[in-house]
DNA sequence: TATGAATGAGGCTTCATTCAT
DNA sequence: TATGAATGAAGCCTCATTCAT
């Protein structure tokens, strides 16, 4: 019998998971496959996730939450709008493309409606944060007049649009600084340009 | 025994497994359940497809074709770059609304990632055609300078984001005319504002 | 509508069958293969063939008579026993060589099975021939004295094996002369030597 | 949930196995019905055998293991070739009227074809043990001149039709002496008569 | 005599989960 | 905390046979 600490377990596990599920998809990825590549006995996976759907929820919540506090979070310590964006911008496109094979679960689990309860609450979280960069950038006269709900879910919809190039179709993928480019110098008033 | 045309029963195939497939995925839907509600036998569904990933695969070749030639194709007729971007946006928005059940399905089905090939294939000619109206632009002193591959990505990444939205949240979906206004007041020169 | 004769539709399914069935036994070969094969609709099969098994049925049987009358009914004119017994391997051997896609079908049938109670009747037949074949060659003093019966059995049983290496393993096969030889050497009284 | 040994369960598998598949068959056998006759679960015969056929070849190949070191191996030891002979007979017609089950089980499997692969590499060595016999037994002028080879075969052929007899009509079976008289008188020189 | 779409029972196999050890 | 044999429901697919035309 294998003797190691709880916590070296649940790691082997959540490491396995990520990798299977990511090239094969949930439903391709049996309990076996995990164990064996965990090196953990089928028992034993059901001593730290009650069942395979927990398991692949517990991965997606963990990612979202490291979304939040290294990407959406910092936004706000950032006082010029513009910059914001730009950070925004970089810092999530970067992060889609560092974490590829957990984004390909999100994708492969139920064609990223999977936890969509979690993700909702996730997304009116990143839309608030964002629809403060743009509403602070139009009373700052940063940026023209605009309906600061609907860039924000523009702006969303885009990063959304990398995501799906990164599951789907990595060469579709944009440059950073050209998308940016072209949103801001449409975003920012003329007298500025 | 129930007598139908081959053509009959082929569509009412096609039409309970596009309903079922985008409420309960590929996986949660069954053979059985498809030929319920078509009300059509197990092995009659085996007359007309091959397997139930043939069935899949044919929705979304299907799908994929209509989007050609009632979305795509027709942007070559028309003269003004902006303009076509304008209906690019517009059409491709609202295509993707009103599908909504069978983009679920592609979602569902592996992550956007079935059928990759046949999509890349599609996907390759959308970028030229677009690639095509921004050249177009530059040369005609419509668009500012820019790289056209890249812009021609940003924008099938918008619409990819879209799509997404239709099937996560599409509360988040934007408004094409805001998109649209964004994206062409940045990428219209100085001179044109 | 393909519009023939009986007789030859009959025919046609006949040979299709024979060869699918040698070809893929008797559970690899469905009713809509043989139907192609014949040129003829799968409802058809049914106007000429109770069933599947029927048809099976048939060709065994039909094959059973011919080598009854080809084979075993002309020994009865032949005078002297042990040109008989010649005769009986000569003309048996080489009819299981030319047969063999029937006598495939014979094995494959559940595993030469099939049709129990005619094939038996039939064994029943042969053996009574040969077992007189026998009795006249002990009566004329050809044969030494012996179990008539044992060794008609015997002689069934080796035309039995040289069937089944047909089917099994054509390398075996032995030369009929061979075995004609060492079997009447050992047959024939000392004083005929 | 029954505990067992693996051993013990692998060993009701295969005992079910071979009862089921010598009275219906491979095709007449489910698998539903070997589980059930080995009081294991369905799912549980997977554990032990891939499918069902390999399952029906794990039985052929054992058998045939089985035959070689009972009755082939052995011959090698025994100085007088016709007392090699007359051993392979009785021996090799005893084993096959002790295992008709296994044998109904090789007929109806592909009518005697399935696993021809290690059948013939069987064979094969069986033959030449056969042909080292008889020479041997011509050498020491025991045997008359012949053909070892085209001999061996001939005998093979006689165990085949009796094995062939054991399937299809066991009233058929001739008696091991008498055969083997026939049989050795011819192949003895006449001097030793 | 001929067609072939339709039927539906039933086979093989997989796999998440359990539980005795 | 760990094991892995055992379970059994359920999925996909096949195919002999029928019958309206």
């Amino acid at each position: 019998m294998n003797r190691r600490s709880g916590h070296e377990s649940r790691k082997r596990i959540v490491d396995a998971a990520v990798k299977l599920f990511s090239q094969s998809g949930f439903n391709g990825t049996t309990m076996r496959m995990i164990a064996k590549e965990a090196g953990i006995s089928v028992g034993g996976l059901y001593l730290y996730f009650k069942n395979k759907e927990e398991l692949s929820l517990y991965l997606i919540k963990e990612k979202l939450n490291e979304f939040y506090s290294k990407v959406l979070l910092p936004l706000k310590e950032i006082p010029s709008p513009s910059q914001a964006l730009k950070e925004y911008f970089t810092k999530a496109l970067e992060f889609a493309k560092e974490n590829r094979e957990l984004i390909i679960i999100h994708a492969k689990q139920q064609g990223f409606t999977f936890g969509i309860e979690i993700k909702k609450e996730f997304f009116k979280k990143e839309r608030e944060i964002l629809k403060e960069i743009i509403t602070r950038g139009i009373e700052s006269r940063e940026f023209k007049e605009c309906e600061p709900e609907e860039v924000a879910k523009l702006l969303m919809n885009i990063i959304g649009g990398y995501v799906l190039s990164v599951v789907v179709e990595p060469e579709n993928l944009f440059k950073p600084e050209v998308c940016i480019d072209i949103l801001l110098k449409g975003l920012l008033k003329r007298s500025n340009l």
